[in-house]
DNA sequence: CAGATGTCAGTAATACTGAAATTG
DNA sequence: CCAATTTCAGTACTACTGACATCT
């Protein structure tokens, strides 16, 4: 097989394993480091919120953000306003966590694009920009 | 995020999808269609050989095979010269249905590089390809 | 006896669905 | 009463693992 599906298929597998693996010796998967970027870039939400930026099921976003909370990298206290909702926030250890998993999601890019030159990674990037839309 | 492998993920998950969609009409996946491909281009072969050349384990090529014999598309015979063996073939039946899957297909590539330009589609291709190695 | 093959059962990870309880 | 939120339980699909019987 050679068709675009299956040559975005076999790359999208290989960047995820890839990934996967980088984030491994720190025990999280890609979920948990896009649930940590997602509260440090844009600050505290509910889960709701949280599931509704991130395209994530509010299922699955309450078991990430349970694994999270255990140890302790992030909190999740009641509103004020909405009794309703749970507000979810990085902690100081979160912020740390984050940091260390970013260098390795930075260098599995890194490894991702590898057989590519500079220019041509940027061409591949719009590529793929312009696809999902 | 923005990342190369989340943009990949993206563009796969999209592609996955269209895919998907253009074979549901026909009541199999895209695991059927790779097999009864395979079968036409190369002709019979093992299942165990099909697994080896499609990266698809015995388990699910067998599963594969069994849903695809159910349908008259293709035969399981036993091979005269190694009685472990059974020798997988197309039938009139499949080769007929793979034309329709390909067409289906085809159609489905064209709505996956849609916003692209032929000589951007070209570009995407070789890079990708040159992602997997 | 070692190795290959086909077959079956079961597991893991992910995405999704449905429903109950609480609150606005 | 209706809607939103959190939470839990369960399902579907895919990929993978382990075991077993048969045959070379």
């Amino acid at each position: 097989r050679g068709l675009p599906s299956w040559l975005l298929g076999q790359a999208a597998r290989r960047a995820h394993d890839l990934v996967s693996a980088a984030l491994a010796p720190e025990g999280l998967r890609r979920q948990h480091f896009t649930l940590l970027a997602a509260l440090a870039e844009r600050g505290p939400a509910s889960q709701a919120d949280l599931g509704r930026q991130l395209w994530v099921d509010r299922s699955d976003l309450h078991a990430i953000v349970s694994t999270l909370e255990d140890q302790g990298l992030v909190v999740r206290r009641a509103d004020p306003n909405d009794q309703r909702r749970k507000v979810v926030a990085i902690t100081g250890a979160g912020t740390r966590k984050l940091k260390r998993l970013e260098t390795r999601i930075v260098s599995a890019q890194e490894e991702v694009l590898a057989p590519l030159e500079a220019a041509e990674r940027g061409q591949l990037l719009a590529l793929l920009r312009r696809l999902s839309t």
